[in-house]
DNA sequence: ACTCTAGATAGAGAGCTGTCAAGATAGATA
DNA sequence: TATCTATCTTGACAGCTCTCTATCTAGAGT
C-alpha cells in the first residue's frame, strides 16, 4: 500500500470556512494577504508551473523562459508568494528551486469550501 | 426532503487543479481576477459577512455598519466582487440585498485542491 | 410634485504594484 | 584570486487601488 493519506492540519481555517461564520479583522487580513498573492495572472502561472514541473520543484531558469519577462520582474514575482508563504526556494549549487506548500493551499480551499462541499470531509 | 444538492459544473476548472498542468496565460487571467477580488480585508469580510447572515442574503445597511468606512467605499469593495462573479446584488423595495453566489467559491476551491483532496470527490 | 432615505457614481489624492535597467551576491570552475 | 553564470536587490516610473467628499438616482411616503 503505497498510498500515503496526507495528514492535514484542520484546526485553523478549514472546514470552519468563510461561509459560516464572519471573519474577524485579523481572520481577513491573514487571508487577504494570501489570495492577494494568488490575485497576478504571472503569480498563478508561476505556481501551476512549479507544481505540475517533474518532481514538484522547478528551478528559475525554467521558470523564466516561460515568460516574456525579465529575470528581475520573475524574482519579485516569486518573492511574493514566498513571503505569502506559499512556495519555498532552496539554493543546491548554483540553481535555486521552488517547490509548492501544500498545506496553504489545502487550508484556501478550505475557506472557500461551501458547507454542502465540506461536509464529506468533515464526515 | 428540502435538503437541495447544488449542481455544479465541474467541467472546467475543478478536479484540474493548478497543481497537475501548468495554465494557460487566460486561465491564469480569468482566475488572477476573481483571486484578486479576494486579495482584500474588506472584500473578505464583506463576503463572509453576505454567507454568514440569515437567509443566505445582506442589505447594505447591514454591511456598512459593520465598518469604519463610508458608503461609497463599502459600495466600491461591493462592486469589485460583483464583477468577480462573486456575489449578486438585488434591490427590493429601498433596500439592496446581496447574497453569494457559491459556484464560483466551489470553483475555486477545486482549483486549489491537491490531488490527494481531489481524490474523494472526483471518485 | 416634494421630500426623505438607501445606495451608486464621479472625481481626486495618497499609496501600492508591476515592470525594467543597473548593480550586487552566491556558488562553480579555473 | 579571478571569472563566469544564476539569481536577487535596488531604484525609478507608469498605472492601478483604496478611500474620501460631493453629487446623482431609485423607490417610498406624504
Amino acid at each position: 500500500m503505497p498510498k500515503q493519506l496526507p495528514v492535514i492540519e484542520t484546526s485553523s481555517l478549514c472546514c470552519s470556512p468563510l461561509m459560516r461564520q464572519p471573519l474577524t479583522e485579523d481572520q481577513s487580513a491573514d487571508l487577504a494577504h494570501v489570495f492577494k498573492a494568488l490575485g497576478d495572472p504571472v503569480r498563478l502561472r508561476l505556481l501551476s508551473l512549479i507544481a505540475s514541473h517533474a518532481g514538484g520543484e522547478a528551478c528559475v531558469c525554467d521558470l523564466t523562459d516561460a515568460f516574456d519577462l525579465t529575470g528581475p520582474t520573475i524574482s519579485h514575482h516569486l518573492k511574493v508568494l514566498r513571503e505569502a508563504g506559499i512556495v519555498d526556494g532552496e539554493r543546491r549549487g548554483t540553481w535555486v528551486y521552488y517547490r509548492v506548500q501544500p498545506a496553504v493551499l489545502q487550508k484556501l480551499s478550505g475557506v472557500l469550501m461551501t458547507p454542502d462541499q465540506a461536509e464529506p470531509v468533515t464526515a
